[in-house]
Formats: structure tokens, sequence, C-alpha cells
DNA sequence: GACCTGGTTGACAGACCGGTCAACCATCCG
DNA sequence: CGGATGGTTGACCGGTCTGTCAACCAGGTC
């Protein structure tokens, strides 16, 4: 499983077939069916493991700040995405992109368990950042008539385009964490950011 | 070819074969095969055929609003690409993505010439954008510390990003544009902006 | 009519895909 | 020892995938 998630990032969900997985993994196919009843169930699995794994590391980004500063959390945030991008690209040798939005991309139209399950994540991802975001305007550090909810929404879809241009772009991982640090702090009120 | 368009849109690359393009479109793969060395490449013209789309739209976009004022021309292609989205939603009945991005996100690790394709039109779209975006700073309309090239770079990251959500949440088109003019809008000078 | 050329056709190849299955094996329990 | 139980294995199935090929056909030219 393990495996399966380094392939998957590695290349996708359609260019690795189950055959592959259980060579990589050592564990023969028969045995693989015997603990997942389908391939898209494995898929399920893998983002289960990386939610939790990103829920952590969120929830780890925002205690470090105390409870202080929202913006200073939601900032935090930005950076321990960007580490973890940067994580990948040490580990793989390239840009992969996010496990989540990877799968949402290729799948979202053809898989509809696994579409759904992928729309809990992101709604989940979207609650939290939400809540810090409505944390940040009630300290009146937002700029006026900028809407909490929609900031929230806003970040999240930053992430993952610049995701997407630094995957077909070539670059490197490190300036995701620059594009977000910029869209907060033009939310912010002003004189009142970086 | 325009069929071949419809239904990567509809479904997605692996999702659909020669065989059902070929079928959809009432040509005999022999024929196929003539035209196209393989299925890759006519990805490739079926990207081309999009970008030629969108350049033109772009263009339009930016025609109408005059030379005047490079952030009314920001909205309004803003706007464009958010009408462009709802007419896929009209033409298919849900939330397709956008052709580029679809694309990028499956096959930019597995084909290396679609991706270095891809590469490009995301380039010349980015580029296009970045002008309209030092044009605007040049007027003294973005807000001081704001960088135009970045911020051409997050317009479009926000439209994929956007896109990705709105696919997976089972929104609609209509709210990318909001985010696209929050986004735009945040980044120009206090009080110019909406 | 002979010939060539650009295009068409349907059958086919070969690989690979996700998934199944019956036999098999180790371990524990009575 | 006999028998469940939980897990393993490798052979195998049917379907689908991209891509190929030799035969064929219409139109133009000499």
């Amino acid at each position: 499983m393990r495996t399966a998630a380094r392939l998957f990032l590695a290349r996708s969900y359609h260019a690795v077939g189950v055959d592959e997985v259980c060579e990589a993994a050592d564990v023969r196919k028969g045995s693989f069916y015997y603990f997942f009843r389908s391939k898209s169930e494995l898929a399920k699995a893998v983002i289960d493991r990386h939610a939790l794994a990103l829920w952590a590391r969120l929830d780890e980004a925002g205690a470090t700040e105390g409870e202080g500063s929202a913006v200073a959390r939601l900032h935090a945030i930005a950076d321990a995405v960007g580490e973890i991008q940067q994580g990948f690209e040490r580990q793989f040798g390239k840009l992969v992109g996010c496990p989540f939005g990877n799968l949402a991309a290729e799948l979202a139209t053809t898989d509809e368990a696994l579409y759904e399950h992928l729309a809990t994540m992101f709604a989940e991802w979207e609650g939290r950042l939400a809540a810090l975001c409505r944390d940040a305007a009630a300290q009146h550090a937002l700029r006026p008539g900028a809407d909490p909810d929609l900031l929230a929404r806003i970040l999240i879809a930053q992430f993952q385009g610049m995701i997407l241009l630094a995957k077909t772009g070539r670059s490197s991982a490190a300036e995701i964490p620059a594009a977000l640090h910029q869209v907060i702090d033009s939310h912010l009120m002003e004189g009142a950011g970086a």
C-alpha cells in the first residue's frame, strides 16, 4: 500500500496496473485481491493514508504558531504544504503533484465512488481552512469585503493550481508557498502583511 | 477530431479509446491511423484546437474593453474563461474542466511529447496574462509590492484550481469568475477595486 | 484502358488490463 | 492427530487497448 501510494504519485492511477503494484511490493496478485475488493478500493485506502498525514501536518503547523494570530497560522500552513511538496520532490526527483488533486483530475469523471470520497476530503480540508479564515476575520485582519469562506476556497484552489502549473512547467515546488503567501497577504488589511 | 475533443472533455484521455472516437465520428480505425500517427498525436491536435479558440476568446475579451484600463481587461478575461466553462457546462450537462488542465494532470507524468506541448501552451497563456498585468502595474493600479508576473501565474493557477474544486465538489461554473474577481481586486490599490 | 495516387476498409495481432479461482499452506485448538 | 481458520499462490479468463496490414477503391492522367 505504501508502494501503491508511491507509484500512483510517480505516475498516475491509470498508468500503473495492479500487476505492477504487486510486483513492486513483492505480493502476489491473488493475495492482493484478498484484501482489496478492487483497484479503486486500493486508491481509496491510499487517499485515506494521505489524508491522515495531511491533517496531522496541518495541525502541527497550526499548533506551533500558538493560538494567537490566525494570519500567522495561515502562513504556516502555506509553508507546510510547500514543504510537503518539496519532500515529494526530493523523494521522486520531480514534482509529482497533490495526491488528492491528481486522482481527482483523473477519476472525477469516471469513478463515482472514488469521486465521492475525494469530494469529502476536499470538503474537510476546505472546512479546516475556512475556520481559520473566519478566525482571521474575527481578529479584523482581513481586508474589508473579503469573504473568509471564499478565501479558504481560493487558497486551496491556488495550491492545486500552482501544483498543476509547476508540474507542467517543470518548475520547482519551492515557489508554491511564495504564491500562497502573496495571495494571503493581498487579502489582509493594508500594511498588516509581510 | 471535433468528436474527440468532445469525448476527451466529457470523460478523459484514458477513459475513451480510439475505437470509441472512431465509432462516434463514423470513421473506420484504419482510416484514423492514416491521418494520425498515434492517439497522443490526436490529443495534440485537440489541444491546438482548444488553444486557437481560447486565444481568440481572450483577444476578443480584451478588445471589447478597449485599450484603456488594464484592470478592466483583466476582469473581462476572468469573465471570459468563466463563460467558456459555463458554455461547456450547458453543452455537457456537467462541469468538465479545462481542456489543458485535464490533459496536463492526466498525462504530464506519462507522455513526454504531449507534456512538452502543454507546457508551451501554458507558457503562452501565462505570457499573455503577464503582459496585461505589467500594463496594470504601469498604470499604478496594483498594490505596492505585488509582483505582476507572479500575479499572472496566480491567476492561471486560481482558474485551474477552482475548476478542479468545482469538478470535485459538483458546484457550478458560475462561481469561478467570482473567485477570480476577488483575487484580482485583492491585488489592486486600496479602494480602486469593485 | 493502364496506371498511379490518396484515401478507405475490416480483419487481425499482441500486449495488457482488472479480476477469479481452486488448490495449497501454516498455525492454532481441541 | 483432525480439523478449522486466515492467508497465500500461480495459473488463468474475458475483455479491451493501441496499433498494423494487405487488399481495395475512386479519380485523375497519360
